[in-house]
This record gives C-alpha cells, sequence and structure tokens, in this order.
RNA sequence: GCCCUAGUGGCGGAAUUGGUAGACGCGCUCGACUCAAAAUCGAGUGCCGAAAGGCGUGGGGGUUCGAUUCCCUCCUGGGGUACCA
C-alpha cells in the first residue's frame, strides 16, 4: 500500500497535540539544550518556501538531540509590533491588533502543516500587554542605570547619585565638559531635582537627547538609517529630510567594547563576526588640537563682519590688525553668546593649571572672566591679575597679544604670560611665580572693574572656562605619523565653527558651497565622487611643522565621526590628496614607500621622511613614537573612535511599545512598576498627529493626566520586543519577573540561534546590548545570549517571463485607442523571440522585404508570427495595429510554469494576462517558453511558492528533506522544484521497505497498518550500512550538513534495497535515525512496529565501529599521481609485501617497465603512488 | 573602493584533515512491464576519442609524490558596507 501522507498527517498533527508530545518543562537532571529560530514579524502575505528553510533545519537539530537525550528548549512566538500592520491601519483603519492577529493566524496554520515540534505553550507575541510589561520594565533599568567606565559595567543610577553628593563631579574622570559644568558636593546637593534630572539624563543607558533625525513627513516618523535607502523612506520611498528632534537613546557606545571583544568568544561565522565588527567600527588614533594662526583665537568667535579680510595669512597682514579692535561693546555681546556656547574644551595647559589654582589653592580666588572685549585665560578680580597661557600660536599672535595686553593694562590688570611647556615641565615655578606676583600686587579691584558691568560678571562667571573652541580645532586621526604631511584642514560644511571661521572675503564662497550641499540628495553625494570644498579664510597652526595651513569645508569629512574636522594629508591620503589636487595645496611626501613597490597610498608601510624627530623610522614605530610626543607636548591624546552611533529608541508611530514615561515640567519620569504594563491606549484615527508627534497623541484623555502632567507619546522601536524575547521563553507565563532566576540559570543562553543574515547587524547587536545590560545588573547569568549562530541562505524565487508582441502603433494608424486596447494580445514563444533578435525594431514592411534573404529558422519563425498577425488583420477593426517587430515581457506566475513552457490551461485562468481572444505562436516543439531568471522571491515578481501548496502535492515529510536536499543551509539558492520527485521517490520506496499493509479494507479509514519485517539476524553488510549511516547522520547533523543527511539516507536505502533487508533489527533502529526528518512517516512505521509511545521521545542508537572495520581495501595505484590500477590488499600488509605486491602487479608493470620506482608513497587505507 | 562569500557535468550539489573528482538526486538515453499512459523496475550518462589514451573543479602561475582543498595573481556572481580620517 502507498504511504497515504494527507491521512498519516492529519492523525499525527492531532495526537502530537492531544499528548503534548513537545512540551518542555525544567528537567534538572537532564543536560539542556536551547535551539531558537529568529523571531519572525508575521507578514500578511503569510510564509513563502523560503521562511521555513531555517525553522526545518532547526527542527531536525531540536528533534536530534532530544533523541540524543537532552531537555530541548524550542519555541516560537511573534514580533508582533511593525509599521506593515500600522501602515495598513492608516490606510484602511483596520486596527493593528486585528491585522496582526489575523496574520498570525495565518502563519501558525501554514506553520502546522510542516510538522515543527514547536513547544507552543510558550508562544509569546511583543504586542500582549503580558510581554510588553516586561519590555517596559527593562526599559525603566536602563533608564534606571549608567554606565560605570571605571568599573567597566552598568549600575543603578542611584550609586551616580550618591557619588555626586559626595564628590560632585569634580576631577571625576568620566565628566565630559561637553555635556554639563562643573560642580560640587555642596552645589549638587543645593539643586533643584530639575537640575538634578537633567544631568543624570546625560549618564542614563536610556536617555533623551535632542538630535537630528531622519525625519519622513509623509510617513509622519522618525527612520533609522538602515530604514532610509537612497534618501528615502525604504517603504513607501518618500523623501526623508534631517529634523532636530528630542528622542530616546540607548547609550550602546558605552558597551562598543565588549560588543566587539566578546565576539571573540561565540561561535559565529567569520562573515557574521567581521559585519558587527565592522559596524562597530574600532578605530585607534589621536585627537590631536590644532590652534588657529589668527586674533580670532583670542577674540573668541568675533563675528566675521568684524574682521577685515584676513585671506592673506595672518603673518602677511600686517597693520589690518590694529582696525580689529574696533567695535568693542557688540563684540562684548557676541563674545557672551560665544563663551555660553563654547565654555568647554580649555587647552591641556590651561587646564592643568587651573586645576592648581582653582578653589583658591593658592590663596587668591582665580576664575575666568570676560575682560573688554577678552575672555582671559585666568584672573584674580581682587588682585588684578591676569594669567595667561600661550601655545606654540603665540608665536604667531604676538602683535595680536600685545595689543590684547595693552588693553588690559589700561583697565588695570597686571598681565603675566606662561609657555605651555614651562606649565607642563616647570608647574612648580610657574606657580610661585603667579603667588608672587599677586602677593605683590596691590589691591586694584575697583579700577580693574571699572570698565565692566554687573551682567557681564555673572554671566560669565565662574563657568566660562576656556576659551571656546575657536581658538583651537581638534581633529581626529588614526595617522598620526603623517603629521608633517599634513598641509591643510578640513571640517565638515555641518561643523558648527564653520560660522565663526569663515572671513568676511570668504562668506559669499562659503555660504554658496554650503546651499550647493544641502540641495544635494545622499543619491549624489554617493554617485559622484566629485572634489568639492571652499576655503573659509581661516588658518590653523601645523603644531609640528609650525606652518599655517588654511582650513576648507568639504562635503568629505563628515559631521558625524570623529570631531568632525581632519588635519590633511595628501601625500598619504587618497581623497586628500585629489582635494590638494584640485585646489593647488601643497603636498609634503612623508612616507618613502620605494621598499614596498605594491604598497598603496595609505598603506600602513614605508620609512618616514621630511618628518622631523621621525625621519627614517618605519611608519608602525612613527606612529608609536609621535602619539608619545603629542602627548608629552600636551597637544593631543591617544583616542579610540567608533562608528557605532548611540541607538535610536523613539519611534513617533502607534503601533509599538509605550514608554513607562511621564513629564513633569517637561523632565522624564518612570512610571512606578506596579503601574506596569502601560497600555497601549486606543485611538480614532492611526494617521500621525502631524505635529511630530505619534498618533498616540490624539488621544489627549491618556496623554494629558489629571495632575498636569503628560505622557510620553513616542512607542519603543522594532527591536524592543524582539532583543530580550528568548529569555521570556524560559519563563513565559511568569507575572512577577521578565523570567525566574531558576528558570533563567537552567536554560542560561540560546545554545542554537538560527535565522537570515539581514539581521546581522540591528538584532543581533541589541539584544547582545540588552543582554550584557542585563548581565550587569545580575539578572541573567550569561554575558552572551546566542552561544552558536547559523544563517540560513535565502531561497531565491526564479521567475517568468512570457512574451507577446509589442503595441506599437505608428501615427498614421488611424485605428481608435480604445478599439486597439481591445485587440488581442498574441503571446509568442520565448525561443522564437531569441530566434527574432536580429529583426527586433525592424517594420514588417522591410523584413516583407527581404523576405527571400532571410536565413530558414528566421524565416520559419516569421511566418508563424505573421500567420496570428493576420488571424487578428482578418478583424477589419483592428486592420494595421501591428507595424514594428517588438517583444514586450509580463511576469508570469511561476504556477503556470513547467521548466521554461508555460501551462497553456493554467495560464488561461489569469485574466491579468490571458483574454479569451488572445493568441499564441508555439515554438517548433509546440510550446511558449517562458524567459526564466533567478530572483528575490516576492508577491511582485510573482515568483512567490507557498508551502501549502508544495505540501499537498508531495506531504510535509518531502517538503521538509526537499527544503534540506536544495544545498548548504547556509548558501542562497533558487527554487527548482525539479529534484522533488527524487525526494519523493525516496519516502515512497522507504514506505515500500517497511511493507506495509492496511488492515481495515479500503474505504473504512484510517487506523492501523501491518507491517511485513523478518525477525532474522542481520548481516554484517546490513549492520556495516546501519551503522554507517547512524555514523553520516549524527556527525552531519551535528555540522548542520543536512543536504548531505538526505544523500545518506537515500545511499543506505538504495544498499538496503540491493541486499532485500527487511529486517526489524536494521530498519527499526533506521527509523528513529529518520525520525527528525521525517516526524510523520516514521511515527506512523513506528507505531506499526508495535511501539507505544512516540518515536519523538526514543533514544537515537548507538553508533558501534567494530561493525565498520574492514580487512582489506581496495587500493586506488596512482603512477605519477594518475589512478591507474585498483588493487584489492589486506589493511595489515606491511609496506614491503604491499610494495612488492603493487610492483609486480601486471597493470603496474606497463607503467614502471619493470624499473625500480624513484619513490612509493603509501597512505594506508587510503592510496598508493608510484613515481618512475 | 573595502569586507565577507561563492565559482565543480545539461541542472541542484558531494568530496569533513592535501589522498580514487563528479557521491546522491534531477534531467536525458536505452530496455522491461503495459493496448497505451502514469507509476514501478533494470542499464547507461563529465568532455574529446573508434580505441589506446588525453583533457577536466572560473583563468594564469606556484608549492607537493599527489591540489576542488594550501600560496600568489587575475576574472565573474551573490551579500554587507561606504567619502569613517
Amino acid at each position: 500500500m502507498d504511504f497515504d501522507f494527507k491521512e498519516v498527517e492529519k492523525k499525527w498533527r492531532k495526537e502530537w497535540e492531544d499528548k503534548e508530545v513537545y512540551k518542555v518543562t525544567e528537567a534538572p537532571n537532564l543536560p539542556k539544550y536551547y535551539v531558537l529560530d529568529m523571531f519572525p514579524y508575521p507578514s500578511g502575505a503569510g510564509l513563502h518556501v523560503g521562511h521555513p528553510l531555517g525553522y526545518v533545519a532547526s527542527d531536525i537539530y531540536a528533534r536530534y538531540k532530544r533523541l540524543k537525550g537532552f531537555n530541548v528548549l524550542h519555541p516560537m512566538g511573534y514580533d508582533a509590533f511593525g509599521l506593515p500592520a500600522e501602515q495598513y491601519a492608516i490606510e484602511t483603519g483596520t486596527p493593528p491588533q486585528v491585522t496582526t492577529d489575523k496574520a498570525i493566524k495565518t502563519y501558525r496554520g501554514q506553520l502546522d502543516k510542516i510538522g515543527f515540534s514547536f513547544d507552543w505553550s510558550r508562544q509569546v507575541k511583543t504586542c500582549e500587554p503580558e510581554y510588553y510589561k516586561w519590555t517596559q520594565w527593562i526599559f525603566l533599568q536602563l533608564f534606571d542605570s549608567w554606565y560605570d567606565r571605571a568599573n567597566n559595567r552598568a549600575e543603578n543610577i542611584f550609586t551616580l547619585d550618591s557619588y555626586f553628593a559626595e564628590n560632585g563631579c569634580i576631577n571625576w574622570p568620566q565628566h565630559d565638559k561637553d555635556d554639563h559644568a562643573e560642580f560640587t558636593d555642596v552645589e549638587w546637593n543645593n539643586f533643584s531635582v530639575e537640575e538634578k534630572q537633567k544631568i543624570l539624563m546625560h549618564y542614563r543607558i536610556a536617555y533623551q537627547s535632542y538630535s537630528e533625525v531622519n525625519w519622513c513627513e509623509a510617513l509622519g516618523t522618525v527612520l533609522a538609517n538602515d530604514e532610509v535607502k537612497d534618501g528615502k523612506s525604504e517603504r513607501g520611498g518618500y523623501p526623508v529630510e534631517r529634523r532636530k528632534m528630542r528622542q530616546w537613546f540607548l547609550r550602546i557606545t558605552e558597551y562598543a567594547d565588549r560588543l566587539l571583544s566578546g565576539l571573540d568568544t561565540l561561535d559565529w561565522s567569520d562573515a557574521m563576526k567581521d559585519m558587527q565588527r565592522n559596524w562597530i567600527g574600532r578605530s585607534e588614533g589621536a585627537l590631536v588640537q590644532f590652534h588657529l594662526s589668527q586674533t580670532l583665537s583670542k577674540g573668541e568667535g568675533i563675528s566675521s563682519q568684524y574682521i577685515l579680510t584676513p585671506d592673506p595669512s595672518p603673518s602677511e597682514r600686517g597693520a589690518e590688525q590694529v582696525r580689529f579692535m574696533t567695535g568693542a561693546k557688540e563684540v562684548s555681546v557676541k563674545n557672551l553668546e560665544h563663551a555660553k556656547q563654547h565654555r568647554k574644551e580649555p587647552t591641556e595647559a590651561e587646564e592643568k593649571l587651573w586645576q592648581e589654582i582653582r578653589n583658591e589653592k593658592l590663596g587668591f580666588k582665580f576664575r575666568r572672566h570676560l575682560i573688554d572685549k577678552y575672555i582671559v585665560d585666568f584672573v584674580c578680580l581682587f588682585k588684578g591679575l591676569i594669567i595667561e597661557v600661550d601655545g606654540d600660536i603665540h608665536e604667531f599672535t604676538k602683535e595680536e597679544d600685545a595689543i590684547r595686553t595693552l588693553v588690559l593694562n589700561q583697565h588695570g590688570f597686571t598681565v603675566i604670560r606662561f609657555a605651555n611647556n614651562e606649565v607642563f615641565n616647570d608647574l612648580q615655578n610657574v606657580l610661585e611665580k603667579i603667588k608672587a606676583t599677586a602677593t605683590e600686587l596691590n589691591e586694584r579691584i575697583d579700577s580693574a572693574l571699572s570698565g565692566l558691568s554687573d551682567n557681564q560678571e555673572v554671566a560669565v562667571s565662574p563657568l566660562s572656562f576656556g576659551e571656546g573652541q575657536v581658538r583651537k580645532i581638534p581633529v581626529f586621526t588614526t595617522r598620526p605619523d603623517t603629521i608633517f604631511g599634513a598641509t591643510f584642514m578640513v571640517i565638515a560644511p555641518e561643523h558648527e565653527l564653520v560660522t565663526s571661521l569663515t572671513t568676511a572675503g570668504q562668506q559669499k564662497e562659503i555660504d554658496d558651497y554650503i546651499a550647493y550641499v544641502k540641495s544635494r540628495t545622499d543619491v549624489e553625494r554617493q554617485q559622484e565622487k566629485k572634489v568639492t570644498g571652499a576655503f573659509t579664510g581661516s588658518y590653523a597652526v601645523n603644531p609640528f611643522t609650525n606652518t599655517e595651513i588654511p582650513i576648507y569645508i568639504a562635503e568629505y569629512v563628515l559631521a558625524g565621526y570623529g570631531t568632525g574636522a581632519i588635519m590633511a594629508v595628501p601625500a598619504d591620503d587618497e581623497r586628500d590628496r585629489k582635494f590638494a589636487e584640485k585646489f593647488g595645496l601643497p603636498i609634503i611626501e612623508v612616507i618613502d614607500k620605494s621598499a614596498h613597490p605594491n604598497a598603496e597610498i595609505g598603506d600602513k608601510v614605508g620609512t618616514m621622511i621630511n618628518s622631523g624627530m621621525l625621519n627614517g623610522k618605519e611608519v608602525k614605530d612613527a606612529i608609536k613614537l609621535i602619539l608619545d610626543e603629542i602627548e608629552k607636548q600636551g597637544i593631543g591624546k591617544r583616542k579610540v573612535n567608533y562608528r557605532l552611533r548611540d541607538a535610536g529608541y523613539s519611534r513617533q508611530r502607534y503601533w509599538g511599545e509605550p514608554f513607562p514615561i511621564v513629564y513633569k515640567n517637561d523632565i522624564p519620569y518612570p512610571l512606578p512598576v506596579g503601574e506596569l504594563p502601560l497600555r497601549l491606549p486606543e485611538v480614532d484615527s492611526y494617521k500621525p498627529s502631524g505635529d511630530g508627534r505619534s498618533p498616540i497623541a490624539n488621544n489627549k484623555a491618556w496623554v494629558n493626566l489629571p495632575d498636569g502632567s503628560q505622557r510620553e507619546t513616542d512607542t519603543m522601536p522594532g527591536y524592543a520586543g524582539s532583543s530580550w524575547y528568548f529569555l521570556r521563553y524560559m519563563d513565559p507565563h511568569n507575572d512577577k519577573e521578565f523570567a525566574a532566576k531558576d528558570k533563567l540559570k537552567y536554560w542560561q543562553s540560546v545554545d542554537l540561534y538560527l535565522g537570515g543574515n539581514e539581521h546581522a547587524v540591528g538584532h543581533l547587536l541589541y539584544a547582545r546590548l540588552w543582554h550584557k545590560f542585563l548581565y550587569d545588573m545580575g539578572y541573567v547569568p550569561t554575558d552572551e545570549p546566542f552561544k552558536k549562530l547559523i544563517n540560513q541562505g535565502m531561497i531565491q524565487g526564479v521567475s517568468a517571463w512570457v512574451y507577446r508582441l509589442s503595441d506599437i502603433i505608428i501615427s498614421s494608424t488611424e485605428t481608435p485607442q480604445s478599439t486597439l486596447e481591445k485587440r488581442p494580445q498574441i503571446f509568442v514563444s520565448y525561443e522564437i523571440c531569441k530566434t527574432l533578435k536580429p529583426l527586433l525594431g525592424k517594420s514588417f514592411k522591410e523584413i516583407e522585404g527581404q523576405f527571400d534573404l532571410l536565413p530558414d529558422d528566421l524565416k520559419d519563425c516569421i511566418s508563424k508570427v505573421y500567420s496570428a498577425i493576420n488571424e487578428i488583420g482578418n478583424v477589419p477593426e483592428f486592420m494595421g495595429a501591428f507595424d514594428i517587430l517588438d517583444f514586450t515581457s509580463r511576469y508570469v506566475e511561476v504556477s503556470v510554469v513547467d521548466g521554461d513552457a508555460l501551462n497553456i490551461d493554467g495560464f488561461k485562468s489569469l485574466p491579468r494576462l490571458w483574454t479569451e481572444n488572445s493568441l499564441f505562436v508555439y515554438d517548433s516543439n509546440g510550446e511558449i517558453t517562458c524567459e526564466r531568471a533567478v530572483e528575490k522571491m516576492s508577491k511582485s515578481k510573482y515568483n512567490v511558492v507557498n508551502p501549502d501548496d508544495v505540501i499537498e502535492k508531495y506531504g510535509a515529510d518531502c517538503f521538509r528533506m526537499f527544503e534540506m536536499f536544495l544545498g548548504p543551509l547556509d548558501q542562497s539558492k533558487p527554487w527548482d522544484q525539479q529534484g522533488i520527485d527524487g525526494v519523493g521517490k525516496f519516502i515512497r520506496r522507504f514506505w515500500r521497505l517497511f511493507g506495509p499493509t492496511q488492515t481495515l479494507p479500503e474505504g473504512e479509514g484510517f487506523n492501523a497498518i501491518k507491517l511485513n519485517l523478518s525477525d532474522e539476524k542481520a548481516s554484517p553488510a546490513e549492520l556495516k550500512i546501519l551503522h554507517k549511516t547512524i555514523k553520516k547522520i549524527a556527525d552531519d547533523i551535528e555540522r548542520l550538513s543536512f543536504n548531505t543527511c538526505v544523500s545518506q539516507f537515500m545511499i543506505c536505502l538504495n544498499e538496503l534495497n540491493d541486499l532485500k533487508c527487511t529486517k526489524r533489527e536494521i530498519l527499526e533502529p533506521l527509523l528513529i535515525v529518520l525520525a527528525p526528518f521525517a516526524p510523520f512517516l516514521t511515527e506512523e512505521l513506528w507505531q506499526a512496529l508495535g511501539n507505544t509511545g512516540s518515536i519523538h521521545k526514543a533514544a537515537f542508537p548507538k553508533f558501534e565501529e567494530k561493525y565498520l572495520v574492514e580487512s582489506a581495501f581496495t587500493y586506488p595505484v596512482s603512477i605519477n599521481g594518475k589512478v591507474r590500477a585498483e588493487i584489492p590488499l589486506a589493511l595489515d600488509l606491511d609496506e614491503a609485501a604491499m610494495k612488492a605486491a603493487v610492483l609486480s602487479n601486471e597493470n603496474i608493470q606497463k607503467w614502471t617497465n619493470g624499473s625500480e620506482p624513484k619513490k612509493f608513497i603509501f597512505v594506508k587505507g587510503r592510496i598508493i603512488n608510484v613515481v618512475v
């Protein structure tokens, strides 16, 4: 009797469900194994044959591990929040919940048919409040934590609060002056709640910040970078613009190093690790300060209108400096703004000195202060003493400084100056000098302050440290060794200093260039490699060559990377060189690469030249040397830079997890944990609110709370729910914790994780971040979530196109358009189209004229086309419709194409293409062939194959095995169903091997079958086949090589068939080996063998080496590496005996001519090679 | 451009550590069964050649007794990423 897969599948699906065969509970006495598939998003389109590829593989693996005695966790659920359902809601008003539920139902139905062993009792859906309660809870943990770099781990935010309460943030290494001003413990304790919250926000792991985002007006939402393609939204292709918005972020950058180093501990493919490494983009280099080379550095962001044409370099400018001093009052106002805006970035020397004189350490109160139009480095108002620290720049600004001193003197101040070097090398002496001068001075405070208003003092002091960035520009470089060749500087057009650096003379040029940059889309920026830029008019000083270098802006420097500024080294950087060539800037060669003929520009090889102290050094050593020197001189410091940015965590959308956050006075506060889950509110409309907020903002009653506070209207992104779902599976119904400690401890982490590599950087990086965070907080026992990762390849579709004659109408035709539209289509076999290629585009008249000259095959084809046209031509209203020979191709459903040939009956069921009066031009085989090509499987390409259809025709077991038989799991391959018959044949032959007969008469249902097996003892040959198979299948499953497993099953079956083996001793264990692949077939036969339990709870047969041991081997014997003979020889023969046997072989003697071989190579059990 | 990955018969693919290249399946050819078809079973099938033999794993070169496998170089397809300093 034949294998009735429909009945068998129906029977066991029900049985497995009724008996909860795949339900798993924690069993401490069993070793655990966690096999997980990547969370699917249930799309409305349902599964196509590509989706289950990974699920089948993981299911086989999970079933195999169970048979091997492991307690296997193998769950499935849905990543149910997402844009498609919301987009559908916007279009139709259908609530996303409804759309999603429906899609999940479809998915589940499809999955069930394939016979997966998921423990469905553990299913989770991210959109359920029972689930997202814990997503919100984890978010609150992230919000309530900060990253302590000292211990390299996350800590609860209260530890930071109490640190500040005791120490303030002075001298705290993690304090970034860009973020907030310094404060003492006393100050902290006196801060208002709001002030404290604002400061703590700079440290929270989930934090808010204003940042430029990809704003898409049409979708009414912010898009992630990978959701933006070519400057348009990936979904819908709407325009995207940059816009500043307050957004939630996750401080993933703090974890960059651990995310990087953690990769080394993982069993992932190198490709995948590389992708993550590239994404994190760690680069080691230096942050180097370049001072500005003009009075501007002293004048601090003086608006360019006050600076007169400094286009020539400052040393060339001469007397113009004096005029710079006019307009002091207005300048002061500008100064104040700049002082506030840029009160950060003191030079290293200033900072060092400040630490020694602050807090009245010398007995005098020093502060930063605005005096006239200058912000002086340090001033003691009571003594009227000003201390200035000068960098190398002082060399170029002596004149300006002299004037500055003069002005300050006029206000009654004494000015003393120190060089950077003095501060670094002889600090004690400096301090003593300050002390001595201060002590000497009479109190002159009254006169000193005479020119200043109170307002200014309050505004500037004491926070206006440092002289603002305009005095120096930090650059990031990975090639500090080439600094002697830095002949110009380039900053990003978006750089915040562009305005301050632009001189009056260059204003127009810069404005024009910025306008040009803004006008360019991302596509244009990517496609053209044009070298563009503009000169700001300002100069910086190369700290090592002490030469002035011009500062340009150019779009090849990105605002978001490094400091948004580079030192350009045209000698050893491709882009810098092109830029220098275009703008005529000097190129100083700094590396001699003559010893490395293959080295290209930018390669880190060669010997340094023209580089002062570095001359003669190899690049590698030079990098180290110069870094030391840079740090010694206080010009800069070593710095590790990451490409990785903090992860945007806000979405202005409806269909996502609401934030458990309430704003009071615009400060966000967490909801108490007891109020979780904060449920997604209902809304009247799913359309974005229009003001940039999500549709949730439309529900005012929900947003505005009675106490005057407001709820957050953003929702969390797609990756929120999917960043921790694998933990929830361990304890999916727990309403006290996201998962109980003991269950987390039992299941640990995912042992095998399978999915597509589209998640390579997004999901996998975020999930690792969450996991590491939860690990830091002591909630999970492991610091990496996915030990072993396998990426299944994509299954591509094989698209098909049907060809027809084009509707080309010459204008002289007087046939009305409406008539032409009704004109019959003439479908032409692709074979004929290919043959007629030489005639394409010619008019039929012309072809007719040269008909006799055409080769026969063309004549033949064109005649066929003619007769079709004539058939239509006979209908008067269509006369003259075709003038030119041309074809148009249309996608045709792959379901109506067999091989290349169109299934005409099937085609006629497609109203999209076929109409009653269509005509066909068949080729010589009587077929209409189609053009075929491999493409992505997609609805729009009509090449989607639904697994339901395949299962309907071949059964689930066959479908599963065929998916595996297609090729290596991790390789992409087209779905070509050609070979499926082979697998179907295997299933039927395997079934017949057991000699099954139906016990019930035909038509009386399907209940039990009887097998015809022998209880005879198995022969060595049979046992060898069995054990060879046991070993091969176990090995291949372990290394996830499933295609070779299927081959082995076929080989095994062929061999058993040859031996006519029907022995139970062989077939029963073999059945278990096959069970992971064909769960239905094997379960049915297992029961028919008289077993009561499920085969899927049986034990995998033990492999016995002894059955494979051979006493002889037929050696292939090669002469000079070419196989010339096969000689069977005993395996225990010694080499001499073997050599004699081989050389005496007739076949071999033909080649050796009886002479002694030069060499005799013998690999036991493998090969013999004779060299003559 | 850079990173990753692959390239083997008509097709999907196998060869796990350098050891008989093309397992297994599809397709194709021939045969058996059949009135016939389907299904099933049997034989054959890398290319050239009548044969001996030669050639053959994208191309070229190298290491080795022996290379699909290791090295160098070039070409092509797929994926990722990108003015990343």
